[in-house]
DNA sequence: TGTTGTTTCGTTTTT
DNA sequence: CGAAACAACA
């Protein structure tokens, strides 16, 4: 991917018409970006339409099932492609755009196809390669929202008020800016957090508001009222710098295209074909770019096409509306809906549970999926329970080692096959632990990226500067980067004068070097750095850029900085710099490679060893494995406590739609865990089974005798539900779970489950108020008595529900150190034992 | 400026 | 409880 932004002529790729169905001379791509595949020298198109001459019908449309087909070959007006998990989707979108090319309907920089992820664009453009046989150089629209909407930009830069070399800001480098503007404000930082604020202003982007826009409340929220100036303050910051947040490449296309009609009607004109996947994970900005592109006046056919699944929508804390897919129809009046529901993918059982927990949902469009592969040894969905998060770890672990060994059916399988997937990521530690000590390999998917680490950081910002000397977050960032004596107060005094001149920081420190406002000793570093920089910007044009990449970090002093670094990060900076440096050979340019990196802010990981993989639902979306661990499944940790606090009925929804994913990842083999007791902060909670588990269909899943130390202790008479008995499904309509379902039922119709006003859910053990029953879902579990005096003493005799008897040890508040007779010492809350003796 | 103590906070994450 | 971010200090 080159997006060099100089590069890209202004709609002079191909005539503005749609290709003739029958070419005579076929689009050709220039030959730099022909491909060396077998297939030969002609174009994507070409090659396509050679095909498509063929009489018989395309090899491409072969395999494809009724449904699949239809969603390929209606390719004329608005269409909406439901497609469930494991039923084709890509393969769908990608022979779309196949069938298209090869019916001469468009050329490839005439289909406008949209992806979330660019893990997702970059194998869309691969499949498309493999279809049309070579790869797809001539797709210059395919691409995540963000990178089209960078590449709109960096063509109309002016007519939204920026220069066409704008920068892109990071989630770090806007912190650091709104961390300015609030001390400048002369508001306390403190108070006011920037993470915070950065946070604010991604959501009223995401929802396409600029500081006009948003609701008064939320202006007040912040900053003693000031908030709705500070966005407005830093809107205006942003423009002097020429720099663009992620937000601002979806709003200044928007604001871009509601501006100039004229443009936005040449959009129209080009693109003939719109594709947008992961529909339901839209937010309303991306919603309404894509309206006003794919909107037409009456004589522009609205050929869009959208795919989605509103059940594994799992985005909406981020801004994500289900109801852009949930309203399709009224949006594109006509639309045809096509539903996929042949899953290829995973078993019966599997399908089965899935959907039966996922039919609890209302408001959805409906989907069942359904498999006609069907094996003799398909194993049904086992539950499991385990005392404790440590034994949950130990029991997967095991799990994971006999599979490895060989399963019942004497078949040995790869670490490679198997994932465990978290609600929240503290969860992977003990999996970690516990791999490493049985030596395991695992492979955590989705940490801190390579791109995020603080050499590489360091690193852009040198290569940036040199690219943009206006670019002053850069500047501030490594001007005293390894240390040359330049502190906070001539950077202050920089700043300042920058600003009060309106010059970029930069440009500023070459004046004030000229005047004797600084110390010598200042002065002189001051001087240094911008002859470097002089240096470098002059060998720009003429140099390989890798090799004047490695000059400026050998130069500027930064690699002798972590070489003479002793702590055990060192070396492993090094490695990562030298990396950087490697990655940087497939780019033309310096300024090409940081166009890369701003909006791709990933790496690939090492495939080739054989690993279990560790990750969270969230990032588990799109990807399969034949086994998966399902641990977690708590009230309170899975559905998370703060989706329902803060979600209410839709973030439960959320929530279930979250184990649907996790379900449907699995393809042979899934096993789900839940424990009844968690240290959640530090604190020992006893925990109930999620309710998810009571969701689930008797007949797809197996509940495991009670493995090892789990089942020693009732549970007392509350916080019970099927899977405390020995054959929990034995009546599952007249358990407690089953009954606490209806009661939830009524009490959802009582007070609408969750609204701000207060409902039956609350979280244990962070009771700041009075004393007041913690109930969940109207059960009482527990008292907290956080300000009247414990009527627990050291020395006595309890009994806890989870851990049996024991003797306090201490008393702090409502928790209280006990040293059980079983469990040994252990801290807990005193709502969950009671004195004895 | 590097070290040490203190405070705060605790779900999910892409671009 | 434990990590991370920050403030105070030598």
């Amino acid at each position: 991917m080159t997006n060099s932004f100089d590069d890209i002529p202004f709609f002079d790729e191909e005539p503005d018409h749609a290709p003739r169905r029958t070419p005579t001379t076929p689009p050709v791509p220039p030959a730099s970006q022909q491909s060396q595949h077998a297939t030969g020298g002609l174009g994507i198109a070409a090659r396509a339409m050679a095909a498509r001459d063929q009489h018989r019908a395309p090899d491409y449309l072969s395999g494809l099932n009724p449904e699949q087909r239809e969603a390929v070959e209606t390719v004329d007006g608005p269409v909406l492609v439901l497609a469930g998990a494991g039923t084709g989707k890509t393969r769908v979108l990608t022979t779309r755009i196949a069938h298209i090319l090869a019916t001469g309907r468009a050329f490839p920089s005439q289909i406008l196809a949209v992806t979330f992820t660019n893990k997702a664009a970059r194998e869309m453009k691969e499949r498309i390669g493999v279809l049309v046989g070579g790869a797809v150089e001539g797709m210059p629209w395919l691409g995540t929202f963000h990178s089209i909407g960078v590449k709109l930009l960096r063509r109309h830069a002016e007519l939204v008020g920026l220069r066409s070399d704008f920068t892109i800001l990071d989630t770090d480098d806007v912190i650091r800016l709104i961390k300015q503007l609030i001390q400048a404000e002369g508001l306390d930082d403190k108070r006011w957090p920037a993470r915070q604020f950065a946070g604010m202003i991604d959501g009223w982007k995401n929802k396409g508001l600029t500081p006009k826009d948003i609701p008064e409340g939320d202006a007040r929220a912040f900053a003693n009222g000031k908030g709705r100036e500070l966005y407005a303050a830093y809107q205006a910051r942003l423009k002097t710098l020429n720099a663009c947040d992620f937000g601002d490449l979806l709003l200044h296309p928007i604001d871009l295209f509601r501006r100039n009609p004229d443009v936005l009607r040449d959009y129209h004109q080009k693109f003939r074909y719109i594709l947008v996947d992961e529909y339901q994970d839209t937010n309303t900005a991306q919603y309404m770019w894509l309206r006003l592109l794919a909107q037409r006046p009456k004589d522009v056919p609205q050929n869009v096409c959208c795919v989605g699944d509103d059940d594994q929508s799992i985005y909406g804390w981020r801004g994500a509306e289900v109801d852009n897919i949930l309203r399709f129809e009224k949006d594109f009046p006509g639309a045809k809906v096509i539903r996929l529901e042949r899953n290829y993918r995973s078993t019966e059982h599997i399908l089965g549970a899935a959907g039966h927990l996922i039919a609890h949902n209302e408001g959805r469009l409906g989907k069942t999926l359904f498999t006609e592969r069907r094996e003799p040894d398909d194993e049904k969905v086992v539950v499991h329970a385990a005392w404790d998060s440590e034994e949950e770890a130990r029991a997967v672990g095991e799990t994971i080692e006999q599979l490895q060994r060989g399963d019942s059916t004497g078949k040995k399988h790869n670490l490679n096959d198997m994932a465990i997937l978290v609600r929240a990521s503290f969860q992977m530690r003990e999996f970690e632990d516990r791999f490493v000590t049985l030596g395991l390999n695992y492979r955590v998917i989705g940490g801190p990226r390579f791109y995020e680490r603080l050499e590489i950081r360091d690193a852009m910002a040198y290569f940036r500067l040199v690219c943009q000397p206006a670019d002053d977050l850069a500047f501030e960032r490594i001007v005293n980067t390894p240390k040359r004596g330049l502190g906070d107060t001539t950077v202050r005094a920089l700043h300042d004068y920058a600003r009060a001149r309106d010059i970029p920081m930069l440009a500023a420190a070459a004046d004030i070097i000229e005047t004797d406002e600084l110390k010598p000793k200042a002065r002189k570093a001051l001087f240094d750095v911008i002859q470097s920089f002089k240096r470098w910007s002059e060998l720009l044009e003429n140099t390989p850029h890798t090799e004047l990449a490695e000059q400026i970090l050998d130069e500027s002093g930064y690699t002798d900085m972590w070489k003479n670094d002793k702590s055990a990060e060192g070396p492993g900076r090094l490695e990562n710099l030298k990396e950087l440096i490697r990655s940087m050979e497939a780019f033309e340019s310096l300024r090409g490679f940081l166009e890369h990196v701003s909006l791709v802010m990933d790496a690939e990981q090492n495939e080739d060893m054989d690993a279990v993989s560790i990750m969270t639902l969230h990032s588990a979306k799109g990807l399969e494995f034949e086994t998966v661990f399902l641990p977690g499944w708590e009230e309170g940790l899975f559905p998370h406590q703060r989706a329902l606090d803060e979600g209410g009925r839709s973030g439960l929804e959320e929530e279930r739609r979250l184990a649907y994913v996790g379900l449907t990842r699995a393809k042979r083999r899934c096993h789900i865990w839940f424990v009844s007791n968690r240290r959640i902060h530090g604190l020992w909670q006893s925990t109930m089974p999620s309710r998810f588990l009571d969701e689930l269909p008797p007949a797809h899943v197996d509940v495991a005798e009670s493995e090892s130390s789990y089942g020693g202790y009732g549970r007392g008479g509350y916080g019970q539900s099927r899977f405390d008995k020995a054959d929990p499904f034995a009546n599952s309509y007249s358990t407690p779970g089953w009954k606490r379902a209806q009661a939830n039922k009524t009490d959802a119709t009582r007070d609408n489950w969750g609204s701000r006003s207060g409902h039956a859910v609350e979280r244990i053990g962070y009771g700041e108020s009075g004393p007041r029953a913690k109930t969940i879902d109207g059960e009482l579990i527990a008292k907290s008595v956080a300000d009247t005096p414990s009527k627990f003493a050291v020395g006595d005799r309890v009994f806890h529900i989870k851990f049996g008897n024991g003797n306090v040890v201490s008393v702090e508040g409502n928790k209280l150190t006990i040293n059980f007779d079983r469990a040994g010492e252990k801290r807990v809350l005193d709502g969950f034992v009671e004195r004895v003796g």
